[in-house]
DNA sequence: TCCGTTGGCTAATGTGCGTAGCTTACACGC
DNA sequence: GCGTGTAAGCTACGCACATTAGCCAACGGA
């Protein structure tokens, strides 16, 4: 009876690969399990569950997406890089469709997630800096930047888009028009 | 052995309880049929199974939206038509927002949702028709109505938004930006 | 009243999550 | 090199759910 070692690092990185390759349904024990030569039970030495390495696997979503941010939002300011954070949000959607659907929306509500939410949000503020927005404006416009982030990368990465062609397009014409409503900035 | 009249409305509506009272993950075939005071596999003699009864429970909700649509855009044209249906979409969700988790994003790309999605876009087609736009400023007109409703709404309903107050202005502001990227119209 | 259809049932199978309890590989101390 | 404790694997089991098979009774029309 060799050792498979396993770590929990290990069995999330497989769960993400089974979701990558099968859809975020296709997520079971089993699933997980066989990718890493190893029987269902002994997963649980590693991992609660499935609900935890659900739970996991967000917060490996959540901060791979907080990495391309801080690496988008390096070097650019003010509406170069808002335009920049937008960008990267749709590329990391469209590599990886389906590992979006496996990110959990509302991070600040779960107290393992609130920290890997939180950095994404801290780049988004830092952008928005130059605008010099009081509390409630920058509420507002971080809002509506996620509306659209989101709405548009949700029904992409789930085919809700009927034509495929000119998505580019929309995309930027919403970003543009966000920027426009903004308050001129020095 | 009494009979229970079952039918197959009958089935999916037990299903819309189901979803409106413990969530779309907790539809399961078994609930349903506790509901419908029946055994779980007298359920087949009325759906074929859990993945149509999904797909029935789709149709259902697309089409309870295109009747709110329809309403809503009864007696009224131009911004205030879209202004209504934007409005008339986020009230939906908002008293259903568990139901909202049930409806298809992609409704065109299967044969039996088609038809509802194809009501929801009509009423939409119709209340831009007064700006006159070319088909792809239609489309991507659309597209971006789409991904606000969209957006905001599976983030309201999935508590994304973190703090609850305001709601309303962030998403009149995300109409009123839209409304004004388009050309004027006579 | 008779009979075919149809809507209900129980029984059984397969899959998946999760628990209990056993065994043994491996690292570390001597 | 040799115990030995820990932890990583295992099998066996129980439960929930979807689905199929096959039985039986209720209902409605002739």
């Amino acid at each position: 009876m060799p050792r498979a070692g396993l770590s929990t690092q290990a069995v999330v990185q497989a769960a993400v690969e089974v979701i990558d390759e099968h859809g975020v349904a296709a997520l079971t024990l089993a699933a997980v399990a066989a990718r890493c030569g190893v029987a269902a039970p002994s997963l649980y030495k590693h991992v609660g569950g499935l609900a935890e390495l659900k739970t996991q696997v967000g917060i490996r979503v959540l901060n791979e997406l907080a990495d391309r941010f801080a690496a988008a939002a390096m070097g650019r300011s003010g509406a170069d890089a808002i335009t920049a954070l937008m960008h990267a949000y749709r590329a990391y959607v469209v590599a990886h469709p389906a590992r979006y659907a496996a990110m959990p929306v509302d991070p600040l509500h779960h107290p393992e997630l609130a920290a890997a939410g939180i950095r994404q949000l801290e780049v988004i503020q830092a952008a928005l800096r130059p605008w010099r927005l009081d509390p409630a404006g920058q509420v507002h416009t971080i809002r509506k930047l996620r509306v659209i982030a989101h709405g548009f990368a949700s029904l992409e990465s789930a085919g809700g888009f009927g034509l495929p062609e000119d998505l580019d397009e929309t995309y930027r014409q919403l970003i543009a028009t966000l920027l426009d409503s903004l308050p001129a900035h020095p």
